[in-house]
RNA sequence: GGUCUGUUGGAGAAGUGGCUUAACUCACAUGCCUUUCACGCAUGCACUCACGGGUUCGAAUCCCGUACAGAUCACCA
């Protein structure tokens, strides 16, 4: 046994502390029963996925609901993969979903909590001590088979059809004794930390996971790699001593780690530690060819969080469709509770569902749209407002250039029981309205009518107009006057007269509002017309008809 | 290939042995309403719960097998 004390040692010497240090060094939290410490641990290898938005919104809504705490750790151990800045730009997309640590990693100067770093390439000294202790007590032990010899092993297992990996016999490393391990080390040889598995891969182990229940898996024969040459450890078991130390009490997370769970157990119960609860998330899809497969960063657009936010998606509406998808009672709960705050409802493990759904930006899209209607005036203003600031510098001119004017445009036929429902993203709206601003109406070009109406027409019925034209008459009056000018021009007062004998009329009323309609937007569809009218006002109306009348 | 997980309509799903002639939402289709559009309203869209067998008076719901799909098998997380 001394023995190995030496080798530790003489990998380690300059590490001190015990376990035991790091464990007053980390006390348990004061929380109330019931809470949950949950963490999202991402690494900034990238921007932000749609998946892992869905992860960090679920781990974040579970903390909250309980009163527990929600952080964010930072896994950088591979540092070959790591870009530069990601960490600060994900975290800036996540909060740009309201979604924001209480603790943990802030940026990459800022930090929240007694439990840190929350850096992992910070935390090398605390895997070292640990590693450390495993090593002086025979669990674990350097290892230094080159790439090469681990590429030409696993061939040889290929090629005589056992399971590949480094275990049991094929652990060549393990076998070694302390002596010849340090000689090799004093000799300069480059080395892996390995855990020394003794668990048998035909034995079967009870798990349960929180969405999943009771599980059986296989249990770990691999003498996994625990620290790599580099002096940092891989994600098995780095994340274990932090989960560990931060005393996270449930880790949420995909449900590709599923099979890595009896890894994570085994290395919990050789520590002595007490494993967290898991509770692994399914996938989100998409189908490709009839097949579904993993929503794809580099072939989907919308994996990427960032599609969402450049076209103005409003992410509360975001959120409320992955909730949808982790709890199928939500829709149901949203209809009941159209007042409430997508917060207010409570998530629940039991009702998620087990296998990834396919995305469906449909649904996204009727949930913004729904969300978005739904808004005062004022709300939709400042979210819009919010968002050109950021990604449409054009809209947001349009917006501070006169607030009350937009404001009242917004306002078209919105509240009450069945609002318009116009725009499902901010992106929508300036297009939408653009031709209330001169600017706008004067680049466009005129949209033509439908064949029913002619140029002549269209021109006598302007005319016409303009005469009676009053627009402090409530709509319903405002309404029988353009119908009278139609009928003076010789336009059926409604479609189903015009329908009942279409010789006897040129159109319908419909037509002598397209016409002012046209005149007054450039375009043939535009939200209610007597409303548009009364914003523009008198004198606008009035000059864009006459200039239409000129060019006709 | 091994291991694990899953399979109810185009999508998300409810359903845990009789209340299901399978809820609800989205999508789609048709019609109505309507000054355009957007709404709204109405109707339709799984003669059946991957398939095959079994248990039972009775099965989407329990059991077995098959098929299919997904995840995973790194000094990446």
């Amino acid at each position: 046994m001394d023995k190995y004390i030496e080798l530790a040692e003489l990998i380690f010497p300059d590490v001190k502390e015990t376990i035991a240090d790091l464990e007053k060094r980390y006390p348990a939290r004061n929380l109330k029963e019931g809470a949950m410490v949950t963490r999202f641990a991402p690494s900034p290898t990238g921007f932000l996925h749609t998946g892992s938005l869905f992860t960090a919104f679920i781990c974040q809504k579970f903390a909250t609901q309980s009163n527990g705490v929600f952080y964010i750790r930072l896994e950088d151990t591979d540092q070959k993969r790591e870009i530069k800045g990601a960490g600060e730009a994900l975290l800036k997309e996540l909060k740009a979903f309201n979604v924001y640590p209480t603790e943990g990693y802030l940026s990459d100067t800022l930090e929240e909590g007694i439990y840190g770093p929350y850096v992992q390439s910070k935390r090398a000294d605390i895997y070292k001590v640990v590693i450390k202790e495993l090593i002086k007590r025979g669990q674990a032990y350097p290892c230094f088979c080159s790439s090469e010899e681990l590429a030409s092993l696993r061939e040889v297992q290929e090629a005589t059809k056992v399971r590949t990996g480094y275990y049991k016999e094929y652990a060549k490393c393990r076998y070694l004794k302390p002596e010849e391990a340090m000689e090799k080390i004093k000799n300069g040889d480059s080395f892996v930390i390995r855990f020394k598995s003794n668990g048998d891969e035909k034995n079967k182990i009870a798990v349960f996971d929180e969405i999943r229940g009771h599980l059986e898996l296989s249990e770990n024969d691999q003498d996994i790699v625990i620290y790599k040459s580099d002096g940092l450890p891989t994600y098995h078991f780095a994340h274990l001593v932090d989960d560990h130390f931060m005393h996270t009490t449930h880790v949420i997370r995909g449900e590709e780690w599923l099979p890595s769970l009896p890894i994570h157990l085994q290395l919990f119960n050789t520590l002595g530690f007490e494993a967290p609860k898991y509770a692994h998330l399914p996938v989100i899809m998409k189908v490709e060819n009839g097949n579904r497969r993993k929503l794809s960063k580099r072939k989907d657009d919308e994996a990427a969080v960032s599609f969402f936010l450049k076209q103005g998606y409003p992410t509360d509406g975001f959120l409320e469709y992955l909730l949808t998808i982790a709890n199928s009672n939500y829709e149901e709960w949203r209809s009941e509770n159209l007042d409430k705050s997508l917060y207010d409802f409570i998530l629940t493990f039991s009702k998620m569902s087990l296998d990834g759904a396919l995305f469906d930006l449909d649904k996204v899209k009727n949930i913004c749209k729904e969300l978005l209607s739904r808004l005062t005036k004022e709300e939709i203003t400042d979210r819009a407002l919010a968002w050109a600031n950021v990604y449409d510098k054009e809209l947001e001119e349009v917006i501070l250039s006169d607030r009350n004017y937009f404001e009242a445009i917004m306002n078209i036929e919105r509240g009450g029981e069945k609002p318009r429902k116009d725009y499902t993203k901010y992106d929508e709206i300036l297009p939408a309205i653009s031709f209330m601003y001169d600017k706008y109406y004067n680049e466009a070009t005129r949209e033509s009518f439908n064949e029913r109406i002619s140029n002549e027409s269209a021109k006598e019925v302007l005319t016409k107009y303009l005469e009676v034209m009053d627009l402090t008459k409530d709509e319903v009056n405002w309404f029988n006057d353009l119908k009278s000018v139609g009928v003076i021009c010789g336009y059926a007062e409604n479609n189903k007269e015009y329908k009942k004998n279409k010789d006897a009329y040129k159109g319908h009323v419909g037509d002598v509002a397209e016409i002012l309609r046209v005149a007054i937007a450039k375009r043939r569809q535009t939200p209610n017309l007597y409303h548009l009218l009364k914003i523009l006002g008198k004198e606008k109306v009035k000059a864009r008809i006459l200039e239409t009348i000129s060019v006709l």
